[in-house]
DNA sequence: AGTGTTTATCGTCAGGAAGACGACTATGAT
DNA sequence: ATCATAGTCGTCTTCCTGACGATAAACACT
């Protein structure tokens, strides 16, 4: 079994991320801006090299912080600071993914509260968020009739996965509410399912199913009005991770 | 945005393969006993090298050959060809996972229906099928009272993921049918879930639930009496994947 | 003040799925 | 013939969901 590192060459190992968050009703991925080639000028998901000393999850969180602000929170941590949740996607290693060398990247999925407006760090030009709907529409017309450019290498179909593992895990964790500020109410958080489902749901049937599910939604006591109509309870999260039984994500 | 290689520190990157079956009413993984340093003779996961010009789904198929003959089960293939399920688990980065050097492995699930005897290839000392519980007694005692060395490398997080992933997956997909033959009874098919979850399951609902499920089951025609008893209508698997509502594990 | 609009919250009812379990059937073993 | 073993079909109760009526509490008008 050969170990001498001369043996093979030299992969490089990245870490990509997905940061979804909710803004104006529709689900929204992090994009940057390209500068060098190749796909220069193209949307690219956040990410960068893996460095010698650090694990992937750290990578990730560094990525994150220097992209959003946001401090990765997590699995581990004990309560709810503003944090992000973080949690690995899955790997990507076709040759020839990146054509100047074997990239090998470790995607990850963050999901975050919306937030005031993306700050452009580092080496990237600029930042935006960017409706998932648009982004993944293959060779499409965004919102205002304009082409869209795909995303630069194989970040769509990361994206599409990253997306599908948000859809799917809302169902049956308590994931959702890392879409939500520290404090909610029911209405907010269906909003963020409606969202990222795109679908409408009957708010009597999810009041019912969210405030019946024990360990899911605590109450802090305060109300607001901010949504309009009738005040609201506000709601923290649960320690409940695991939805059971699940929330259906109704059929197409 | 820094892309000289030299820039960075090599890393090497392996598939290592969780490989589980059913046999003797347990789940069992594939593990291979270490012939160098570190962790020599200890027992580990099978895996190896990616190579210059391999996908990384491609290196897991061709270590899962060399390990077990079996073909890997693409998803995008047609029909039920005698090849097991492989897919990607997780990525393995820890700096220190591997005294040596900087090793990223990219761990898969396979899963396999029972097979006659494991067939010791490449360059691994010799090959056994070990159930997983015994595998991941911390510091235990297997089921002959000997003590159990763990797994080497960070092997035993990478099986207990893996397990994990198969034990929940096979809630809501189809999947269970992999570690069947091509032909089996609803009988064999509810003492996999029962291995698997190390449960026990009243037939009778498991009976209605599996053959009243649209498109999960296709009866062949044939019977069988191998498993005693009143003779067993045979099936194959269906073209469903998904399984709406899933399968519930029962509460512990 | 009154009316409409919006959002939140509680209740009711029918249908479907699951757990518990009784009953019957078709084999092989003794 | 009897028994043990597995498979298959039903029944009953309970829980959950989807559909939807009704009420409550705020704000924006007039």
């Amino acid at each position: 079994m050969p170990y001498d590192p001369s043996d093979y060459p030299p992969f490089a190992v990245t870490v990509d991320l997905v940061v979804l968050t909710v803004r104006r009703h529709a689900l929204c991925a992090l994009t940057v801006r390209r500068g060098e080639q190749p796909f220069q000028g193209r949307w690219a998901l956040p990410g960068g090299f893996v460095r010698p000393d650090e694990d992937l999850a750290q990578a990730a969180a560094r990525e994150l912080s220097e992209e959003t602000g946001l401090t990765a929170h997590d699995p581990s941590a004990p309560a709810q600071d503003n944090g992000a949740h973080l949690e690995q996607l899955a790997t990507y290693g076709d040759p020839k993914r990146d054509p100047r060398m074997r990239v090998v990247s470790v995607a990850h999925l963050a999901l975050a509260p919306d937030l005031p407006a993306p700050r452009p760090g580092g080496d990237a030009n600029s930042a935006r968020w960017a409706p998932v709907e648009e982004l993944l529409a293959q060779g499409g017309y965004g919102r205002d009739g304009e082409p869209v450019a795909p995303l630069a290498f194989d970040h769509a179909q990361i994206l599409a996965d990253g997306v599908e593992r948000a859809r799917s895990k809302i169902e049956y964790s308590s994931l959702a509410t890392a879409f939500c500020p520290p404090e909610f109410t029911v209405g907010e958080l269906r909003r963020v399912y409606e969202a990222v489902w795109a679908v409408a749901l009957d708010p009597r049937n999810f009041h019912r199913k969210v405030t019946g599910t024990p360990g899911f939604l605590v109450p802090t006591g305060g109300t607001t009005t901010r949504q309009g109509g009738r005040p609201a309870q506000l709601f923290r999260a649960g320690g409940a991770t695991l939805l059971n039984p699940p929330m259906l994500r109704p059929e197409v």
